[in-house]
DNA sequence: TCGTTTCTGTAGCGTTCGCTTGAAAAGTCC
DNA sequence: GGACTTTTCAAGCGAACGCTACAGAAACGA
C-alpha cells in the first residue's frame, strides 16, 4: 500500500453537500463549476476523488436513497396500522416535497430523463422497487387487518406508486404547493374510502 | 403594408416538424442545430420567422395542446357513459404514451422543469386546467348517472389528474412499457371499483 | 533528510449552446 | 426597370459545458 498526501477535505461532508446540490438542481443542471463552488474544493480534486460527474451523482443518490429508506419507507414497512400508515406516509411525503423547496431528488432525476445515464437508471429502478415494496408491505398489513380485500393489494400498490409519481411530477412542473397538497389530500381521501369498505364518507 | 421576398418554406409544416422534435426530445435537449437540420431551414430563417427558441416552442406546444384536446380531452368531455369514458380515456392515454415511443410532450416539459420558461409555464398550467376539466366533466356525468356520489367528484378528479401525471412520470423515467401499462391498468381497476360501489370485484 | 506518492490549484482543451452579423439572393410594388 | 423589403446562407460571437494536463505543495515511509 503506497501512501501519500492525505485529503484536506472530508469526503463524507463533500458528498452530503453534493447530494444537496443535485437535490436542488437535478443532474444536468448541476454543473461542475457549481459543485466546485458549493463544495469548496477544486474541480480537479473532485475528479480525483470521484472520477466523474456521473460517479459523484451515483454516490450522492445512494446517500439520498438511504435517507429515503430511513425517513419514508422504513416507517411504512414497520408500521402495524395498515391504511393508517399509508395515510401518514402521504402526509410525510407531502412535507418532504414542500417543506424546504427542494422537492425530491428521485423526482427530479425521473422527470429530467436522467435515466439516460446507466448508473442513474439503475438507481431509479431500485427506487421504484423500494417504493413499491414499502407500499405493498403496508397494504398487505392492511389486508391482514381486514381493512381491504387481499386481491386488492397488488393493484392498489400500483395506484399508490402512481400517486407518488404524480406528486413528484406536480412538484417538477412547478404547479405550486396547493396543487401538490390537493393531490396528496385526494389520495388520502381515496385511501379513507378503502377503509370504509368503499362507501364514501 | 410593406412587401418583400416571400418565405420559401411552409410555416405550418415547419411548426408541425418542430412540434415533433420537441415531442421527441423535450425543450432543453432540442437544439437549434437539430431544428435547423430536421426542419430543413437555416437557423437565421428560424429566428427570423419565430423570434426565439422559446417562442417557437410556445407555438409548437399550442399546436400539441390542440391535438390533445381533439384526441383525448374532447372524447372525455362529450362522452355520456360516465365511468366507461374514463376507462376508455386511460386506455387511450396508455396508447398515446407508448405507441410511437414519443411519450407526451407535456409530460416531457413538466418533468424536465421547462416551467422555468414563463411561456412554457403558462402552457403547462393551461394543460393542467384542461386535463382537470375534462376529467371533472366525465366524473360529473358519472355522478348524474348515479355511478358515484356527487361529493366524490372533486377529490376523484384530483386522483385521476395525479394518475395521469404518474403515467407521464413513468414514461419520462424510462421504466418501460410494462410499468406504464401496470399503472394504467391499476387505475382502470380502481375506477371499476368505483362503479361497483366500492365492493371489490 | 530524502525519495516517492498523492493531492491541490491554475489554466485551458475541445465541444456545444442560443443567438446574431453582414452580404448576397429573390421576391413585390410603382 | 429600379427602388425597396424581406429572406437566405455561411460564418462566427461569447458563454458554458465536462473534463484534463501540468506543475508545485504536502504528507508519507525509509
Amino acid at each position: 500500500m503506497r501512501t501519500g498526501r492525505p485529503r484536506t477535505f472530508d469526503t463524507d461532508a463533500v458528498l452530503e453537500e453534493a447530494m444537496d446540490q443535485f437535490w436542488r438542481h437535478g443532474y444536468e443542471s448541476t454543473t461542475t463549476r457549481e459543485l466546485e463552488a458549493s463544495l469548496g474544493i477544486n474541480q480537479s480534486s473532485l475528479y480525483n476523488a470521484f472520477g466523474s460527474k456521473s460517479e459523484l451523482a451515483d454516490a450522492a443518490i445512494e446517500r439520498y436513497q438511504q435517507r429515503l429508506d430511513e425517513r419514508l419507507f422504513r416507517p411504512l414497512i414497520e408500521a402495524e396500522d395498515g391504511l393508517g400508515a399509508i395515510d401518514a406516509f402521504f402526509t410525510r411525503i407531502e412535507r418532504w416535497l414542500l417543506d424546504d423547496g427542494r422537492g425530491c431528488l428521485m423526482g427530479r432525476l425521473m422527470g429530467e430523463g436522467a435515466a439516460r445515464d446507466p448508473r442513474v437508471a439503475a438507481r431509479l429502478a431500485d427506487y421504484r422497487q423500494r417504493l413499491a415494496s414499502a407500499l405493498h408491505a403496508a397494504l398487505a398489513t392492511a389486508a391482514e387487518r381486514g381493512e381491504i380485500p387481499t386481491e386488492s393489494v397488488a393493484p392498489r400498490t400500483e395506484i399508490l406508486v402512481g400517486a407518488v409519481f404524480g406528486l413528484n411530477m406536480a412538484v417538477q412542473a412547478s404547479f405550486g404547493p396547493q396543487a401538490v397538497q390537493a393531490l396528496a389530500e385526494a389520495t388520502r381521501a381515496e385511501v379513507a374510502v378503502w377503509r370504509a369498505g368503499g362507501v364514501a364518507a
